[in-house]
DNA sequence: GTAGGGTTAG
């Protein structure tokens, strides 16, 4: 068209700003902006908004911005685009923030806006926040949109909620699949693989539904967080052969994982080798995590030189592989991986965990003394560590990946973040109330041992959301029935 | 012509 000699309009470019962002390739993006200037349509409302969104799916966040600051008038579309570029690049906090602006400046959203925000909300694991979006939606009559039941089912599930999230897949009954793919994935994240297979069977042989490629990846996922090996192997199966779906790498690291925590290592390794596109360090970490959990130096070792060709700024993998030495006391070879660590000057991420209350957020870094309350934070962890030895706790020195003596490890274990921050909850929430903790990484060997025990002495339900799944504590028992 | 839902590992 430009070829020709033809002058693009604001239509034009409209569509070629959506083409470009959902290409991510900003480069034409850029050029096509050039042209928005040279014609003269940079005040079109509709324009900017589709430029700022080609360059904030590119990751162009401050661009931008940038476009939307400069609209004469900034429409609802803008802020739910602004919104949505900041959901995508993993920026929730900003999105909670920005969509508290936009009411404060007589904007009033819609369901779209109620999405982008309630993804927001899944992915801090805040519920009290979630609820309020969600009381909102009621108010204007858009919660029962299919889009908006989706999100609201993804955020109660990733908020520890799973009857809340069940609630509202229940109370509409629509044929639509992502919604279902929602419920599916909600009962994975809770280690419910039984009652994801139904759900799968029901929509299957009882509804008209299309069956796609994210459905199965839901599926998988589920089955490899309840245990369920044998029984998700042959749903990958049915899934390439019944419906011809080929398997995209995201399967092949779920069967990995399937593989991989049943302990399968080696089949694990052959099916990353033999299958037909390259793998990318996931699906090594996948594998690697699996030899920690089983205690595989050999093939962790591989799978960590692996991940370190694909990405050699990763720091996960080291600690991966120091723990697999570490579990079987090997410390020269954990010193090692520590050196090399230091010698390439990776950085481990530090573990956060944190609980929402009041509509504050407490946070707490592993041995963090920060609070004004550290100090009887600290207190209270020992005594309770104490009571919970009466009861029989033993401290899984085995979760620290130091060689020092069990004291040592013991009070090295004590400044766990997720023990800062279930201390904190019982010191400040009234008794009976459930606390609700989220971790970004993985919960550690010994703390969770510790919830349990904590759950009956306190005769406190405890969530805690980790960096992949859910873990309730009732009664001294985790749902996840120590399976993770 | 613009914005939104379910998606693997640590």
């Amino acid at each position: 068209m430009h070829k020709l000699g033809f002058s693009p309009d604001e239509y034009t470019l409209g569509s070629v700003f959506s083409g470009c962002a959902g290409l991510r390739s900003v480069f034409i993006g850029q050029q096509a902006h050039g042209y928005m200037v040279k014609y003269g349509l940079e005040l079109d409302s509709v324009v900017s908004s589709s430029l700022a969104h080609m360059y904030m799916r590119n990751g162009k966040l401050r661009d931008g911005q940038s476009v939307i600051r400069s609209m004469p008038v900034r429409t609802l579309v803008a802020w739910n685009t602004l919104l949505s570029g900041y959901a995508q690049e993993g920026c929730p906090e900003t999105v909670l923030c920005e969509y508290k602006k936009m009411k404060i400046s007589g904007y009033r959203p819609d369901q779209i806006t109620f999405v982008t925000v309630l993804s927001s909300c899944s992915d801090l694991a805040i519920r009290g926040q979630g609820q309020q979006v969600h009381a909102e939606a009621v108010k204007i009559g858009a919660s029962s949109v299919v889009a908006m039941v989706s999100s609201l089912i993804s955020m109660y599930s990733k908020c520890g909620c799973l009857e809340d999230a069940a609630k509202a897949f229940s109370e509409r009954g629509d044929e639509d699949e992502v919604m279902w793919s929602s419920m599916i994935s909600a009962y994975g994240f809770h280690g419910r693989g039984e009652e994801a297979i139904k759900l799968f069977n029901t929509m299957v042989e009882e509804t008209e539904m299309e069956i796609n490629e994210v459905t199965f990846l839901n599926l998988l996922y589920a089955c490899s967080h309840s245990g369920l090996r044998d029984k998700g192997l042959e749903l990958f199966d049915t899934m390439v052969e019944k419906y011809g779906f080929r398997p995209s790498l995201r399967h092949y690291t779920c069967v990995v994982d399937l593989l991989g925590r049943a302990g399968d290592l080696d089949q694990a390794e052959a099916r990353i080798r033999s299958m037909p596109m390259k793998p990318d360090a996931v699906i090594w970490k996948t594998l690697l995590s699996a030899c920690s959990v089983h205690k595989n130096a050999e093939t962790a070792q591989r799978a960590f030189e692996e991940i370190l060709k694909i990405d050699p700024n990763d720091s996960s993998c080291y600690v991966l592989l120091a723990n697999v030495h570490a579990s079987a006391k090997r410390w020269r070879d954990v010193s090692e991986v520590r050196k090399s660590m230091r010698d390439r000057d990776v950085k481990k991420e530090p573990g956060v965990s944190w609980f929402e209350h009041k509509g504050e957020v407490y946070r707490f870094k592993m041995g963090d003394r920060s609070q004004s309350q550290s100090k009887e934070i600290y207190s209270y962890l020992k005594e309770l560590t104490l009571e919970m030895k009466v009861k029989g706790y033993k401290p899984d020195t085995a979760s620290v990946l130091h060689d020092m003596d069990d004291e040592e490890k013991e009070s090295d274990l004590v400044q766990h973040s997720e023990k800062l921050a279930v201390a904190y909850a019982l010191m400040v929430l009234p008794e009976g109330v459930p606390i609700r903790i989220i971790k970004n990484l993985r919960v550690c060997g010994d703390c969770h041992v510790a919830f349990k025990y904590i759950s009956v002495i306190k005769n406190r339900e405890i969530t805690l959301r980790d960096g992949s799944r859910f873990h309730h504590f009732v009664n001294g028992k985790c749902s996840c029935g120590d399976y993770w």
